[in-house]
DNA sequence: TATAATTACTTTCAAAACAAAAGTAATTAT
DNA sequence: ATAATTACTTTTGTTTTGAAAGTAATTATA
């Protein structure tokens, strides 16, 4: 992976600036979810090729690391990392942009946790 | 445009989810840049196509509205609206992640940005 | 005032990324 | 033993991107 220049917004954007990339982690860090089934079933129909590229990059690039479970040799875990996780504070401020700017559109389980977002900002 | 989901991650990443229009917000709003020729002159340098058909999606989504100067007829000005500055708190988000996990590569400048925007936060 | 330079683009074409579908190998369930 | 499931890979077309060159209107310079 090449970075297009020093500033750091580019840089993040090289890491997780495409159609994919945020939504694997949404799914890990919202959803709870952490098969590569569990990510296929998610209602934006990400490719089987994309996704097991996606997955392959966040791990080179030290978003996720990969593991198996004991009891079921075929089950594959992937979670994410702190550096996977620190991209949770980003992915709240679409949720809060999208709550406000695309409030028809968006679903009443995510204008929830939007609302739990504010509410737990107002407490600091 | 076409929305994949009613998720606010996904749509917002529908809408900036792409390698250059958060750039194109980040020049407006951290850069003060408001010309073609201002955006062309960036370090990340993207081709003029590109910024043509990303100025016009972007004009299309509500992020930006198009004016002239009187004393000039040639120059066209691009600003930012209230839609396109509400993503200033992602972008922010964007410089402290890559300010710790890419400490070693990013520019000084973006650093003490870096500092301020955590500075002002202890603040509240 | 003619010429050069600048700005804001558009066009063209090759390269890369994405999407949809089908296929495979190992494992697990029936 | 057979069927189903999981985690992929491969293939083939389409879409998006990138680099370069070209253009039209306007502004600056000799």
């Amino acid at each position: 992976m090449e970075f297009r220049s020093d500033c750091p917004i580019s840089s993040a954007l090289d890491i997780v600036g495409d159609k994919w990339t945020l939504l694997i982690l949404r799914d890990m860090l919202f959803g709870e979810k952490k098969t590569f089934k569990e990510f296929s079933s998610s209602s934006e129909h990400i490719a089987s090729g994309i996704l097991s590229n996606r997955l392959l990059k966040m791990e080179e690039m030290g978003l996720i690391c990969k593991s198996k479970v004991p009891e079921n040799k075929k089950t594959v875990i992937y979670s994410p990392t702190e550096k996977g996780k620190a991209f949770l504070p980003l992915l709240r401020e679409m949720i809060l942009w999208s709550d406000h700017y695309l409030h028809d559109h968006i679903n009443e389980k995510m204008k929830q946790t939007a609302s739990a977002i504010r509410n737990s900002r107002m407490a600091n």
